[in-house]
DNA sequence: GAAAATTTGTTCGTATGTATC
DNA sequence: CGATACATACGAACAAATTTT
């Protein structure tokens, strides 16, 4: 069975190996779903009956890998009658963009687009219009569609810092992780259009 | 039962309330124990059935809350004799790293990898939210992966100064590495920008 | 290498609190 | 308010995996 991608071993060689329970496969079969966007952010999932049903697992199974998913952030779950598993809105998206670009990490156009809506999606998490203005204008600046420049290397390192600020976000820290997002987002733009107004200042026809 | 401040309702509207559950608020005294020092990395938690009687519920119960707690990387789960959850394992990972980062010394892309690596797992060993953050944006902003100048001595000391946050760490020296800590990033984001200035007074056209 | 002990993985049945209609 | 649907919770038991003996 494939494992996801954060579990390969390469990375994190903390990380015992563990074999593969059924919970274990049926989240990582809700979270491929979610990436080839057969399931989208706001979906009903199901409730733990129908989805040992579905699986054909007893519920335990199913209670098992919706801790799981909700620990990550994949989910949300309601009690009561309605109630059940729901595709979580903004981590969902997030982490979607991320096996996205991680699909094209040899596809500098690809690879570039992926990331620029990942830079986007975070400022619609963080609900901050200003932001989004700011996190276009670093994209223009530090993240040029056409460089043909960007190596693997490069790639993956980028890759790592999204997912860092992917689980950053999941935090939901109760000191205030949405305002030190907004911080963090407005010093990378201040910086970038500062170097970029110095760079186009000394030569005039760059960029 | 004394609950985490994580889940407290008055700051987060978008989050659906939820009742407190048991294994919720199990969940909320393992971290906190974790983040009040009284559970090192590496300490045994106990099985699912030694956690059902420590905390009085069943074995579902514990099950859920070390399913959580799985999913949060905040523990490693083990089958079999002498198994059970342990708290995981953070300074083989910082040492692994910086180990990493020595056998790389002189190729600038590996080395510039492990060192930010390594970075985020101090701030994820210390707990400390803000820092994650100040590291993310100094990675962004002030280690372009595309940066040839970091000389061997530059490394070497970088490297030292990293040695010396584990071993404090591991002192548990809380407020200490806290501290040094943003010295640490404090100067290497000074650094950074100081060249990358000067880079472009020497050559107007770099970059 | 084989057997035993330990622990998680899994199933079924049942009861209870809670939210929706 | 009552009925319904659902998550939460408990108990007993067997299967599978792993370590220890």
């Amino acid at each position: 069975m494939r494992l996801h991608p954060a579990m390969k071993s390469s990375e994190r060689k903390v990380i015992p190996f563990r074999t593969a329970t059924m919970s274990t496969q049926i989240v990582a079969q809700v979270r491929d779903a979610l990436f080839a966007k057969e399931l989208r952010p706001g979906d009903f999932l199901g409730t733990e009956k129908e989805l040992a049903e579905r699986f054909a697992v007893s519920r335990i199974v199913a209670r098992d890998a919706l801790r799981t998913l909700e620990a990550q952030g994949v989910v949300e779950i309601k009690v009561g009658s309605g109630g059940g598993a729901r595709i979580a809105e903004d981590h969902a998206r997030l982490r979607e963009l991320i096996a996205q670009a991680e699909r094209r990490i040899n596809d500098v156009a690809g690879f570039t687009r992926a990331s620029r809506e990942f830079h986007l999606a975070v400022a619609e998490a963080s609900h901050n219009r200003v932001l989004v203005v700011q996190l276009i204008s670093l994209q223009h600046v530090s993240w040029p569609a056409h460089n043909p420049t960007l190596t693997p290397s490069v790639a993956r390192r980028v890759l790592d810092a999204h997912k860092e600020l992917a689980s950053l976000i999941e935090m939901r820290d109760g000191a205030g992780a949405g305002r030190l997002m907004d911080e963090h987002v407005k010093m990378i733009g201040a910086r970038r259009v500062a170097e970029h107004r110095d760079k186009r200042r000394e030569n005039p026809a760059c960029c």
